[in-house]
DNA sequence: TCCAATCTAGCACAGCCGTGTCAAGATAAC
DNA sequence: GTTATCTTGACACGGCTGTGCTAGATTGGA
């Protein structure tokens, strides 16, 4: 009897809308106006799906996520080990315009996470993925027997993955200082130095 | 004739409130209200010594920066290469309370960076002084020819730095997993593999 | 003691914000 | 066409924001 929407479909396009606000405003802009507005939609209707702030920022966040998780699911891996660990860590640099965003997106949750138990938990969740992802790239090295002997494994995901982060973050901040192809160039030299050349 | 104030000490007061806000309560409550309690002062007072609340901000930044920098000009270094380039890195790591704080207040900064043109700026000189950091770390293990040969400063440089703020993000969004400890072995088990060891 | 320069507190304003409520509108089965 | 149900827009409320303004408190020198 009543008019039929599709409740799924209509907060993944809401989410959608309110990462583009994320990523054009920042996170202090990121408000249920804002989002209503880019979404097309009013303020009362938004509250139809998402009641409280909150959810809408943390529905957000979860669909980032599932969504970044599944793409990297969906990879498909050369056969040579060290290019398969290399496509494996680019997947998390912002080299082009969708992975820029995506980190973008990521970042902007960042300040607020220290703040917000729930985000907060969210976040950890994706450190611990992207620490996974880490250290399963070396894994894939380990495997096929083309990594160093006597590294240590627990100290080379923690570097990896903090040389990671750290790369993102130098692109998030300033993304006119540093280019896609010196992303590259560190992250292909860091890990043939895994390899052992 | 009239009351007298030591216009530079307050400012530096303020500032030093704005920077407990920042730190406990995270960027989107650095207000121009909240800095004033925090310091003990009404509103009105504290717009006397600060117009705008942009000018707070970026004094508050600005006096962190020179902060951070004073600190590392008056460093006494070792003399062994190794430990002076390894004390040098462990400046800029949130390895106590005090560097902790500072990280916490710069990458409170971070995210309103990118939207902030002069903040923008600012962030962009931090950068360039962390990664002349980086560089004179390596140029002190070079110079002491304990550098390995064949290494490429200019990618060494990029990895040691986004190493660095990939250690320091990690440790200000999730202190609680990763120790000084942790931090301190990434760290010497990355210098010590550019000296060859 | 009194003056005058300076500092301070407080209010007012307009603009956001999240949230609650509610009446009106749209839709599809009957 | 009627009706029940879902959807939507709009308003109000209180709170927080930056900012402008003003009346009063404070204090050093005459």
């Amino acid at each position: 009897m009543p008019k039929l929407v599709d409740h799924d479909r209509r907060r993944s396009d809401i989410a959608a809308a309110a990462r583009r606000v994320l990523r054009r405003d920042g996170i202090e802009r990121l408000s249920v106006r804002n989002v209503a507005h880019e979404a097309g939609l009013s303020p009362g209707a938004l509250r139809h799906y998402f009641p409280r702030h909150d959810d809408l920022v943390r529905f957000a966040l979860r669909q980032f996520l599932d969504d970044l998780q599944a793409r990297i699911a969906a990879l498909d891996f050369p056969t040579d080990d060290l290019e398969a660990a290399t496509l494996l860590v680019e997947q998390v640099l912002p080299l082009d315009k969708q992975r820029r965003e995506d980190m973008e997106v990521w970042l902007g949750y960042t300040e607020r996470a220290r703040f917000d138990p729930v985000l907060h938990d969210m976040s950890l969740e994706s450190q611990d993925a992207l620490a996974l992802l880490a250290r399963s790239a070396l894994a894939r090295l380990d495997e096929g027997g083309a990594l160093r002997d006597g590294l240590d494994l627990d100290i080379e995901t923690d570097r990896l993955h903090a040389l990671i982060d750290g790369l993102a973050l130098h692109a998030y901040v300033h993304p006119e200082r540093i280019s896609g192809d010196q992303l590259r160039r560190v992250i292909r030299h860091h890990l043939g130095e895994l390899v052992g050349d």
